[in-house]
DNA sequence: AGCATTTGACCCAT
DNA sequence: ATGGGTCAAATGCT
């Protein structure tokens, strides 16, 4: 654990001073602050946080050998492909989804050609920035019971040509329609990025649709955008299989892991403006929901999450880079 | 025209 | 049976 240690401090230190820089962009974005863009620095805090939860990762999952493999790491473990068996006929109905040109002729028949998704890992993040550096096409919304707001449906725009299998789902928040709650859903396996300008512009459609369709805060969302584009990852965990054994207490360890990562964040991020955020932890219903989050001024929210069961790996190990 | 979004239908998991 | 994830035709936008 010492070596893990000390990478993880060295990580969230590394974090931390991006984080700052970037509040001092936000705070002055004219200002000379060297060459980095707010982009560049999400990057960089984003990275801190993929490479931290990798540390934690692998000490939940070796406690006592501080083994740190898990190269491209990321969140360690249940990394293991397991390929799905059924199926076989309509094959990738969900890898790729066997590209554009599916089943047009009898259309409606899809009955077993298209297999949920489920397989990979998740993560949130709470932001009232939804653009993530990443091009996403949206394919769908729902009405969520319970739920004020619809939730949005995104995957990757590079889906179809490069098999990239993304997703992610955007809703408002409950408490605070001006954030958005976004789950990702397995990795990027592409490598488009957009350009840090198109990023902000980008956005508009899914804000304005949702926002001004779904009452209250006009269009104050873009302006939130701009301001900021906060793209914390806090947690991220997969989908497993099966019974939930105690003894990987994946569930468990999300909340513990997290909320102790969070009492580590709080006092390196209470060093550079303590008044700026608030801890809240709050716990889901059904054993998925909420497990912490983190609010900070610059409307960094981040959030863990959820679990579910099954899993069946198509998808590649997480990089680090995925931004 | 080509691409993105909308939206109801379809399908799967629970 | 129901909620929610995905599909795909219709529609909108550039």
């Amino acid at each position: 654990m010492g070596s893990n240690h000390k990478r993880l401090i060295k990580e969230l230190v590394e974090g931390k001073k991006t984080a700052a820089e970037l509040q001092m962009l936000l705070h002055k974005p004219f200002g000379d602050h060297g060459s980095a863009s707010a982009e560049e620095l999400v990057v960089k805090i984003m990275t801190s946080f993929t490479e931290s939860l990798s540390v934690l990762a692998a000490e939940k999952k070796n406690p006592g050998d501080g083994h740190e493999d898990h190269q491209s790491g990321a969140f360690g473990e249940v990394y293991q492909i397991k390929p799905e068996p059924s199926h076989s006929h309509c094959d990738d109905r969900s890898s790729g989804d066997s590209g554009e040109s599916r089943k047009v002729q009898g259309s409606k028949d899809r009955r077993g050609c298209y297999k949920r998704r489920k397989t990979s890992q998740s993560w949130t993040t709470i932001s009232s920035a939804i653009e993530d550096g990443r091009a996403w096409r949206k394919y769908g919304q729902k009405e969520i019971l319970n739920a004020p707001y619809p939730r949005a449906y995104f995957r990757c725009t590079r889906k179809y040509d490069q098999g990239c299998r993304a997703t992610k789902q955007v809703q408002q928040v409950q408490d605070n329609p001006r954030l958005y709650q976004t789950t990702y859903i397995g990795q990027h396996t592409c490598k488009s990025m957009v350009p840090p300008q198109m990023i902000i512009g980008s956005s508009d459609h899914w804000e304005s649709q949702t926002v001004s369709s779904e009452s209250e805060t006009p269009n104050k969302q873009n302006h939130d955008f701009l301001g900021s584009s906060a793209i914390p990852i806090v947690k991220q965990e997969e989908y497993k299989e099966g019974t939930p054994t105690p003894s990987d207490l994946t569930d468990n360890l999300s909340s513990l892991e997290t909320n102790h990562l969070w009492s580590d964040f709080k006092d390196d991020f209470a060093l550079c403006d303590p008044a700026a955020m608030c801890v809240s932890t709050k716990m889901g219903s059904d054993n998925e929901d909420v497990v912490s989050n983190m609010y900070l001024d610059m409307d960094f929210v981040v959030k863990s999450i959820d679990f579910d069961r099954d899993f069946n790996f198509d998808e590649v190990e997480f990089p680090k880079n995925s931004l």
